[in-house]
DNA sequence: GATTTTTGTTATCTTTTGTTAAGTGTATCC
DNA sequence: GGATACACTTAACAAAAGATAACAAAAATC
């Protein structure tokens, strides 16, 4: 019996197919859900699973070398989770990927996407969508490290993932950006007091 | 006829291909050599020309609203030069990427690319070359900023790219790690001092 | 609802960075 | 080879950031 509530979701992923083009990926796909706090990657594993976020938040972890937690990323709604240090490089994954929220998943093995993808071309367009997330992300962060200041940072978050502010304590937000949490309190005054001067 | 030295470079590219296998990337794929100071692509342009160096180096190059240049990437052999405002926006380059040493590449269309992968599955690991290579290194730089500081970083920098110190101006350098040139020379000194004392 | 934990702000002190400018050595170019 | 441009270092000052601690407010837990 099919499953209305994985087909929709599915279609959400991938407008563009028709409902024989998705019969491979309903059957790889499943819907996982996660309770807020529990892992869905720990530290060490060699998982290659995706996760497409359907619905909550994951918040991917690093521990350092001093025992501090620093969140690496944050990743919402219609982002991917993926275990790079498995998919890249083969190696066991350096990062808690936590359930910030209860949140709702649709994930696929990596490999078998891969293959599903090779096997049939009306898949190109997942696959350009998944690769394109996943580089607008990354490619994005970069540039704001090398050519944004601390606080235009701030700025360009707070622009990108408005939601993000009430849905997150401000320290991990400030890990993600490179900097700390006090910096972060600082920085948010500075900008408070120049909206103040305007006036 | 063929074109030997194409080839050779071709095979490099893709030792995994037989040479029917490469028949077509032979043909779309460009042997393109540039100029110390000449452009591959230019600020504004929506180019959509991907290119591996074989030799050389560009830098890729962001100016400011003070017109200050910014060194955003420095791409060696291996690496891939793309306008990635073009291929993940559809729009105009923010970067100008300019040969700074005299530089051999092999050269190939975006969109080329995409429809031979799609149309020949003996290319997939080609893909994943080109997609590993590039998530790679902006995720390692993603890394880089988030989890460790100014000094750390370019001391990973050192370990990564131990050539390019001798090969470009420590300036280009600072931009890439996100810095200031006079404070890399602090930090240079800094860690010529620890050394110091540890003797 | 009282207690505990977490979070954000603020203060202090130290370290680092940005900025600007000056000085020095090295390349580069007619 | 003399002039010019460039790269790097250093200095001085201001601004910002890191570390740590104290405190209050908010949230979570029982």
């Amino acid at each position: 019996m099919i499953d209305f509530k994985k087909l929709k979701q599915i279609y959400q992923f991938s407008r563009d197919l028709s409902l024989k083009d998705i019969q491979e990926l309903l059957e790889a796909a499943q819907v996982k859900k996660f309770e807020k706090k529990s892992l869905l990657i720990e530290e060490g594993s060699h998982k290659n699973e995706l996760f497409l976020i359907k619905k909550g938040l994951v918040r991917c972890v690093h521990i350092n070398e001093k025992g501090d937690d620093i969140t690496f990323q944050l990743i919402p709604e219609n982002m991917i989770v993926a275990n790079f240090d498995k998919i890249l490089y083969g190696q066991q994954s350096r990062f808690n990927f936590e359930a910030f929220e209860a949140t709702h998943t649709l994930s696929l093995d990596y490999d078998h996407m891969q293959s599903i993808f090779e096997s049939n071309h009306k898949f190109e367009s997942n696959r350009k969508f998944f690769f394109q997330k996943i580089l607008r992300n990354l490619l994005s962060r970069v540039e704001s490290f090398v050519l944004f200041s601390p606080e235009q940072r701030y700025l360009n978050f707070i622009n990108d993932f408005p939601e993000l502010l009430h849905r997150v304590p401000d320290k991990h937000i400030a890990h993600v950006l490179g900097i700390t949490p006090v910096s972060l309190s600082r920085i948010r005054k500075r900008i408070a007091d120049k909206g103040k001067k305007n006036k």
